[in-house]
DNA sequence: AGACCCAGGTTTTTT
DNA sequence: ACCTGGGTCT
């Protein structure tokens, strides 16, 4: 008999229902907007509360850091910062690089493992496939790396993956085109098994784990180890996980494996919200819970606290044009508000300045705030110009999105100099810096060095030393090298005795290898060199707040967080909270809402994306619609272009698919285009733009 | 090592 | 249109 909670006060049945299921497996379907994250935190802490769990038997997982934090902040207000310290709150990755930091030898890495960055992986693939070369075949690095990360997401190794079929792609435009890419197709095929084989042993050989390894090695852990896996699943006595909808095949084996004992997991999600099946994730984990667990609890939290009854309705009726999901009714109480708005323009420029236009009426009559407004797109390119109409019309904004930090050429040189001080088998890292600054050591001297790993087996750095010791190598490169080998041992001695003081050491090697002036030969203008160098200044910051805000800093717990952390997750609240537009992709956009959401070129090949063909594929883009939709809660606004320029050519578009699924009744039709560009559309509630040049030619 | 040119390809990107 | 990677030339 649980004791009286005042927890609860304030929930509705159905969410006051989830926070008290506490036993056994129960999935709590949370529609868009409908307080899920209130549930997640409270229950977190009604099982405090009720003396159900101690802080740290709780394990809550979140695909963002940004989630995690927020939920731990959350928590916190409720239960107090000391406790909510203690819960294990974080991502699935973090989970288990924490989990492997500890562990990892059971598995044949070692313990001062790196873990290598998206980009890097690409690199270590080219070289890979060079070996292969000698095959007489090229490859494309990219087609494997997506690939492999395809299989590795389903949980596939290198055996499997020669009886696993390809995902069928998207039709070629002419049957040559087909053939070809069908005789490629198979080629690639052929080859990926040894390839993903390779890889992977390369990986291995560095000490290195990409980001699936992180969560593929903890299931090999936990199913080659019962024992450990024993320890954690006698220690974390309930598990929770937020955005349910997007775990991949790997992620559930991992749920499953941890909660076998017990079973109290608890998930939170909403498969109309599935907008990352890209990415691995598997929609069927949240549309077959019950299968899987069959004693399982559903609540179903339908009550949308966030939108207008237009909205949602809207909404609603695009959604259910789905076939694949769990059939639902959100429903809102917020008021009927305003329609949808359509508007329809002659081009990208002019729906962007309708756009600002709209903007700034809104702002006029409603007194609203700039960052009340966000304008949702689906590719990335969509948002160039926005940024120019809003510039000249003088309202500030902020695109999210755009390279990382961490992905930075001058900060990648000096994350690749950690590596391999942390890790001396980082054979990415090693090419990286070897010859950065320039010591002399070019392609010939790589190449020899690493016959000589493959021919003998060794590390990178052994070769090296092997080759120094035949004495043929030119002078200078010698030299190089033993400056090079010097100071990775010199400092890696520094770093182990430094007592946590990271970013003083890290000052000194910057010093130590010369890198400023290297940056300074290296630039092409002040500019940018000023730029790249404030790059390098923010890593140190970045190595400084870290030993700051943790007890036992580490070389390698840095460079864990600088793998697992994104720019958002970077940008402090200060920035977050600033009086702007935000500009985004729809996927960047989930999980947030906005009262004023504007989701540029609704257009049939934008989105739906002319690349999503399939079934499967277009209820994928029909979900990130109504994702889009569902982000507002007063006024929605859709623009679209009769003509839109991609790839350098200028074409006639089609309104999406997806507009015509609104009720007429929500939504209102706005034509601002020139009128000889509408004379044969207008009248009828979905304009067809004929084949016709357009009027304005772009500038 | 750096400049230069051509070919290919363009989505989304929690970690 | 634009960027990237790769190859070649200087």
């Amino acid at each position: 008999m649980p004791r009286r909670s005042l927890l609860t006060r304030g929930l509705n049945p159905e969410q006051v229902e989830a926070v008290r299921r506490t036993k056994g497996p129960v999935l709590v379907l949370a529609g868009a907007g409908s307080g899920k994250t209130r549930v997640i935190t409270t229950r977190i802490a009604y099982l405090i509360e009720q003396g159900l769990a101690k802080p740290g038997e709780i394990l809550a997982l979140t695909f963002t850091n940004k989630a995690a934090a927020e939920m731990r902040e959350r928590v916190a207000k409720i239960i107090g910062a000391d406790l909510a310290r203690d819960i294990v709150l974080s991502t699935f990755h973090s989970f288990c690089v924490r989990v492997l930091r500890a562990e990892i030898e059971h598995v044949g890495y070692r313990r001062n493992f790196t873990i290598t960055a998206e980009s890097d992986t690409r690199t270590l693939l080219r070289r890979t496939l060079e070996d292969l070369d000698g095959a007489g075949e090229t490859f494309d690095a990219g087609t494997f790396l997506e690939r492999i990360g395809q299989l590795k997401s389903a949980g596939i190794d290198p055996a499997g993956a020669a009886d696993t079929p390809a995902l069928p792609k998207g039709a070629a435009k002419s049957p040559e085109a087909d053939k070809k890419k069908a005789a490629t197709a198979e080629k690639y095929e052929k080859w990926l098994p040894e390839i993903y084989e390779r890889y992977q042993s390369a990986l291995r050989a560095a000490n290195a784990v990409d980001f699936d390894d992180l969560l593929l090695l903890t299931l090999r852990l936990w199913r080659e180890h019962p024992r450990v896996l024993g320890r954690y699943q006698k220690r974390f006595r309930y598990v929770m996980v937020d955005e349910y909808q997007d775990t991949n095949r790997v992620q559930y084996e991992l749920l499953l494996a941890l909660t076998g004992k017990h079973r109290n997991l608890c998930v939170v999600g909403d498969d109309d919200q599935s907008i990352y099946s890209w990415r691995g994730a598997d929609i069927a984990n949240i549309i077959s819970f019950e299968r899987d667990f069959p004693e399982a609890h559903v609540v179903k939290l339908e009550q949308n606290y966030r939108s207008s009854e237009t909205i949602l309705d809207a909404a609603n009726h695009v959604i259910a044009c789905n076939t694949v999901r769990r059939p639902k009714n959100l429903w809102s109480q917020l008021g009927k508000g305003r329609r949808v708005d359509w508007f329809i323009t002659g081009d990208e420029e002019q729906e962007a300045a309708e756009a600002a236009k709209l903007l700034r009426y809104i702002r006029g009559q409603t007194g609203a705030a700039y960052r009340n407004f966000a304008v949702l797109y689906r590719a990335n390119q969509q948002s160039r110009p926005y940024e120019i109409a809003f510039r000249q019309a003088n309202i500030p904004y902020v695109v999210v999105g755009g390279q990382e930090f961490f992905e930075r050429a001058e900060v990648k040189d000096l994350i690749a100099y950690l590596k391999i001080i942390a890790n001396p088998r980082d054979e990415a890292a090693f090419l990286r810096i070897i010859n950065v600054p320039r010591r002399g050591i070019g392609d010939v001297t790589l190449h020899r060095a690493h016959d000589i790993c493959r021919t003998q087996s060794m590390g990178l750095g052994k070769a090296l030393v092997s080759l120094l010791k035949g004495g043929d190598l030119p002078r200078n490169t010698q030299a190089g090298i033993r400056q090079f080998l010097g100071i990775v041992n010199t400092f890696r001695q520094k770093y182990r005795d430094c007592e946590g003081r990271l970013a003083s050491v890290t000052v000194e090697l910057v010093d130590h290898v010369r890198y400023r002036a290297d940056l300074f030969r290296s630039s092409k203008s002040a500019a940018q060199f000023e730029a790249r160098w404030g790059n390098v200044e923010a890593l140190i910051s970045a190595v400084a707040q870290y030993e700051e805000q943790n007890e036992r800093p580490t070389l390698s717990g840095f460079l864990d967080d600088s793998a697992l952390v994104t720019n958002e997750d970077r940008r402090d609240k200060e920035e977050r909270r600033s009086e702007a537009v935000t500009l985004m992709t729809i996927h960047s956009a989930k999980g947030l809402e906005f009262p004023y959401v504007f989701i540029a070129g609704v257009e049939e090949g934008l989105l739906p994306h002319e690349k999503s063909t399939g079934k499967e594929a277009i209820e994928e883009e029909r979900r990130l619609f109504y994702v889009a939709l569902t982000r507002a809660k007063r006024h929605a606004v859709l623009f679209e272009s009769m003509s839109r320029e991609r790839y350098g050519k200028r074409r006639m578009t089609k309104t999406s698919r997806f507009v015509a699924e609104i009720p007429e009744a929500l939504i209102r039709r706005r034509i601002r285009a020139a009128r000889d560009m509408v004379a044969d559309s207008t009248g009828e509630s979905a304009p067809k733009p004929r084949k016709r040049k357009p009027t304005r030619k772009r500038r």
